[in-house]
DNA sequence: TCGAATGTTCAGAGATCTGTAAATGCTTTG
DNA sequence: CAAAGCATTTACAGATCTCTGAACATTCGA
């Protein structure tokens, strides 16, 4: 029963690393991590510091900078005055909306380029195909999540 | 006609910035965008080194960063020693496929949690709906990917 | 084979990021 | 209303990352 704590604490932290690669904050990765793979429903500000040897400044960081992403929410806790977080519930498909936001920056990177070049040139033609790609992207990441979620709340009942 | 240049600059500084925000490495961005903003065909190192008031050192740390990636290519230049640079054709369908393999990640991370905490579980329940939106995704991603580069070529004739 | 032109590597300086500890602020309870 | 229990904020120290500059390697031409 403790090792499959242990083995759950190392996944989280592989993954948090990974995240971490990927442009995440170190810390906020793994108090995400942590959060997901808790074998707890929610975690307290003072569990989180115990379990990743963090202080609690730290972990206050980290808590505010995912709540507004909605990865994870403040769940009042009856009988209980500390803070308790956790894991939202259909989380991935708000993360995968949320970097569709680098789609947006990319096809307005474009359209700016655009707008100063022209399309008849060298870079036009460049940027008219990031311009496409983007716009194509765009629409068809946000079905794509639309369908996910239509496809898991039908499963669900 | 040089106001267009530096207008050009800005956007590629601009997006670099954002780039860099989500994980990308400053100059390895600046690079990038400095290829894509370009209004020549290929841009030599020192060109670069020129153009973002960088050394060739990190102008060289950045290029092999970027061309495993697929995002730029060497082009064998006739009549010139140096090597040239050029954004390439197509790349954003690469850049997306590879974004792919974090994809690939959360589900495997999903994947272990599971194998050691099982499906009937607090954690377990959370872990299977993560793997079944990244086993989703996986697969639809690489569909559109697909669906792009035959539409794309499909106009190209 | 030499030398000139360029690309690459690497140690170290500098900048940036991040976590801590302690002070501060807010809430609840007795 | 005081005090305890948390959360948050902040300056700062430590760690990390990144770029530079210079040495080194490589390529090409004479």
């Amino acid at each position: 029963m403790d090792e499959k704590d242990t083995q759950l604490r190392e996944c989280a932290e592989r993954l948090a690393l990974t995240l971490a690669q990927s442009g995440m904050q170190r810390t906020t990765a793994r108090v995400m991590t942590a959060l997901l793979f808790t074998q707890q429903q929610t975690m307290t500000a003072s569990d989180l510091c115990k379990e990743l040897h963090i202080s609690s400044g730290a972990v206050s960081g980290a808590v505010n900078q995912l709540i507004p992403t909605g990865m994870i929410e403040r769940v009042p806790a009856p009988g209980s005055r500390r803070d308790h977080y956790r894991f939202r519930e259909h989380a991935w498909a708000t993360l995968m909306g949320n970097q569709n936001a680098l789609l947006d920056s990319m096809w307005n990177a474009a359209a700016e380029g655009l707008k100063a070049a022209g399309h008849d040139s060298v870079v036009g033609r460049r940027l008219d195909e990031m311009q496409d790609f983007y716009g194509f992207m765009q629409r068809e990441m946000a079905a794509l999540i639309d369908k996910w979620r239509e496809q898991y709340e039908a499963d669900e009942r």
